[in-house]
DNA sequence: TTAATTTAGTTGCACATGCAACAACACAAA
DNA sequence: TTTGTGTTGTTGCATGTGCAACTAAATTAA
């Protein structure tokens, strides 16, 4: 079998450009480990709740008296109905979330933020707008962080289906 | 207080480059939560243990003979003491490596791969090399993974202390 | 209408992880 | 030597997470 100059070219940069993402692939895991847990670390150590915790709040408070129902908030923040419905209990024991009997729909409720959950939302963000000022912003040039953003939305509109 | 054009100016760019970086950041959480998920998945339904699996694997199959001391992995894979004990009872009870008592510590223990570990890992590799064209070579140009490579060692150097 | 199917959410069980306490050893100082 | 201190690794307990089975209500079809 004989391959074309051409073809085989084209195999080579095949082949680098897996290797190349295979070493971009072993970072990226690494820097999430290590950033996350720097975040969750400083929230922690400042009193808080998990990140996990404050994304629900935050989405709830987008919607400010309407709430979300359940499958709304598991599309939005990636996690799945066992997972949240137990995270929304955690919440709730705290009072920093409600659930109210869903009117339209007998079967599943409207969650909604209490006013301790805004309180507590909003005692979050200075630490967390911090740390990611540390992990994100102060590591990265504004090019390179506009960089980050660029790949990662391409990464995510692979597969992401709205 | 009156403060110079100039360091209005900063003040604004700054805020910007936060605010920027707040957005980099959410999309970064996003897709470790979904690439990580798509390679996990394809991992499994291929009948395969999960990723920290393989890590641990790798790491030991780098170290022929030799072995590797449990805080020696410790620090390349990034996981707490406590978890990497519990790892490694799970593999070896699936007799993928293998715990020596160590002649030159008597408090460690030595862990050495087996066949069987290095066979399992060898058959892992083509799932997690095609998960990762899939995941990583396959939405970006060259260009872009070489910058992502570029960032994330940007991110991670600042907070490995080795 | 009744019956079959889908969807929303919860619960039981198994497993994974973080934290603190612990046992066993190494190392250094007195 | 003994004593104290740090290191290596394990274990108990509480919490978090994935999977499958389940309830209950909505939806569709007959």
């Amino acid at each position: 079998m004989h391959l074309q100059p051409d073809a085989i070219k084209l195999a080579l940069m095949e082949k680098n450009r897996q290797k190349k993402a295979e070493t971009a692939w072993v970072l990226l895991l690494r820097s999430q480990q290590v950033l996350i847990d720097i975040v969750e670390t400083k929230l922690k150590s400042a009193g808080f709740p998990p990140l996990s915790w404050y994304d629900l709040l935050l989405e709830l408070d987008r919607e400010p008296g309407r709430g979300l129902r359940q499958y709304e908030i598991g599309e939005r923040v990636l996690l799945n109905k066992h997972n949240l419905s137990r995270l929304i209990d955690r919440l709730e024991n705290q009072a920093l979330v409600q659930r109210v009997a869903c009117n339209t729909d007998g079967r599943g409720n409207v969650i909604k933020i209490t006013e301790k959950g805004v309180h507590m939302r909003k005692a979050m963000w200075p630490i967390y707008e911090q740390a990611i000022q540390e992990v994100i912003a102060n590591p990265l040039t504004v090019k390179q962080i506009d960089s980050l953003t660029d790949i990662m939305g391409a990464l995510l509109n692979r597969h992401i289906d709205v």
